[in-house]
DNA sequence: AAACAACTGTAACAATTGTTGCAATTTTAT
DNA sequence: ATAAAATTGCAACAATTGTTACAGTTGTTT
């Protein structure tokens, strides 16, 4: 077995001169810095001699500087799959060994490995930032087309329980040119575009920050054309063993962004939205309680 | 404000070169690479020549390709912290906590254990029998409304690729009656409705069952309304830690099934798929193709 | 078809890297 | 107290780094 930069020197650390036993430290407390500067870059920001990082390097045992470094990248990439580990328990919760190639299965798989994707990369503060803009935001214009729309929609729907200001392009193509027109920068839009592109969801993109206003998207690769429009950018991996692509990892961002837009406004908000369902009962929209 | 790298790639990724795309890709998949590594050894692993390197800091709005890795440092720094968050949040995956923890992970974590119950609860066979029943229908209605409405019109489009049978139920009222009336026993209509139960969405089932169409219902409860009108249902989970319930779990049975109906019908499915992509490039639905 | 601009890899470059010999210094043993 | 051993930094080194000029190639425009 091949021992770690923390094990090597925490065995080692006693039989080390003082000046090897500061650097020695030096790298147990930053191993990033160790794994991304260089050895003389570390040298000078410490104060010790590059040479002493070079023997400390032999003294635990490596052959040359870049062996610990070597450990220091494995340290730090092994931190990051802590995360992983505990994702793939959840995924491995436990489908039984006769389920394992079922259709379900793999779709489900597939999709709980775009949600874990999802949480690797996102930016939580960037999710704040966007959920601040859209709950602070005069007017907030929704844009999707094809198979997209359905998640704006949604999106819509679940909004316009607790505000009114929330508006989705392309309904008809009257209101779209008035809608545009009357935007501006204290307004935002949220767009959605996957994959192949739609023309239109792009075009708007481009026209909305053309008229300064912030706009937030959410998009499934680097290379989308939507990206350079966009102020704010999300990206969601669609992966799927099937032909279609999957956009639960989509939804899972739509219902966080939502929840904390809500959270951010007060709280008539939430009496808003129990007003609208008690009025929904009243005109007999939803079926009479058990 | 300074932009990170991720950002800069993202607007400026369709305006870049075919090998500085390339490039660009790999700096945003691989940021830990580019911050331990040195240049030419991200571009020997590559296969892409050093100097492209150099040119894509520059052409990202870096002085030099030092910056580039300054950003990639800053953006892994970044991530550690927050993967030790979110670590954490997941670590506890106890109901009395449900405080702690970043909005997102709270929501992704519901959306597991939902994804989970569903793969727990369905029974594998009654899915491939409802997917058999969809395949051979001579006509498929779609019924939900409320918020279920966004996950019809979803199922909808991915059907309208293949199929030309699937038709919605509430688009307009004059074609529903003759929708209702035109059905029988060869068709076979699907409903979605979650609690509140949309009063509409249970009317529709009750009226097409009568008529002998084969229902299948998906919705949260066993006390839901709407099972007593269908002849099979499945159950999903919509649990989550805010206000609003999540409709993943749905989206992953939707699917699923569209997958296996779609695996079902014959080759000229998939086939008519392909065309309706080309079809839509040719009227210029889609974005050019970079 | 010719001229043009844009793209990309090769090769030479200057700068910087990690290393090592050596001398100054400190510590330890006698 | 003196010699031996160990520690440490300086400076010169070879290797490797990132950069750039140049040339071959491509695709576009006129």
């Amino acid at each position: 077995m091949v021992l770690g930069v923390q094990e090597r020197i925490s065995t080692k650390m006693t039989m080390l001169s003082p000046q090897l036993q500061r650097a020695a430290q030096f790298v147990s407390e930053n191993p990033e810095g160790v794994a991304t500067r260089s050895l003389r870059y570390v040298a000078k920001l410490t104060g010790i001699s590059p040479p002493t990082f070079t023997r400390l390097a032999s003294a635990l045992g490596y052959e040359k500087y870049e062996g610990l470094r070597e450990s220091c990248r494995d340290q730090i990439m092994k931190q990051g799959l802590i995360f992983a580990a505990k994702a793939k328990a959840l995924q491995e919760h436990e489908p039984h060994e006769e389920r394992e190639g079922l259709f379900v299965v793999r779709q489900a798989k597939s999709t709980i490995s775009n949600i874990n994707q999802l949480l690797k990369s996102v930016d939580p503060e960037q999710i704040e930032v966007a959920a601040k803009n859209l709950a602070s935001a005069r007017k907030v214009i929704l844009v999707g087309m094809m198979s997209s729309r359905p998640f704006i929609e949604y999106m819509s729907y679940m909004a316009s329980m607790g505000f009114e200001n929330w508006h989705v392009l392309g309904r008809d193509s009257r209101s779209d040119t008035s809608l545009i027109n009357g935007i501006g920068q204290a307004d935002v839009a949220l767009v959605i575009s996957k994959a192949p592109y739609a023309l239109r969801a792009i075009k708007a993109a481009e026209q909305i920050q053309n008229r300064n206003t912030f706009v937030i998207g959410i998009t499934d690769k680097m290379s989308s054309p939507l990206c350079q429009y966009c102020d704010s950018i999300f990206f969601v991996s669609t992966e799927t063993p099937q032909f279609f692509t999957s956009h639960a990892a989509t939804l899972v961002l739509i219902e966080s962004l939502v929840g904390l837009v809500v959270s951010y406004s007060d709280d008539s908000v939430s009496q808003r939205i129990a007003s609208v369902e008690a009025t929904g009962h009243k005109i007999g929209d939803y079926f009479p309680k058990s």
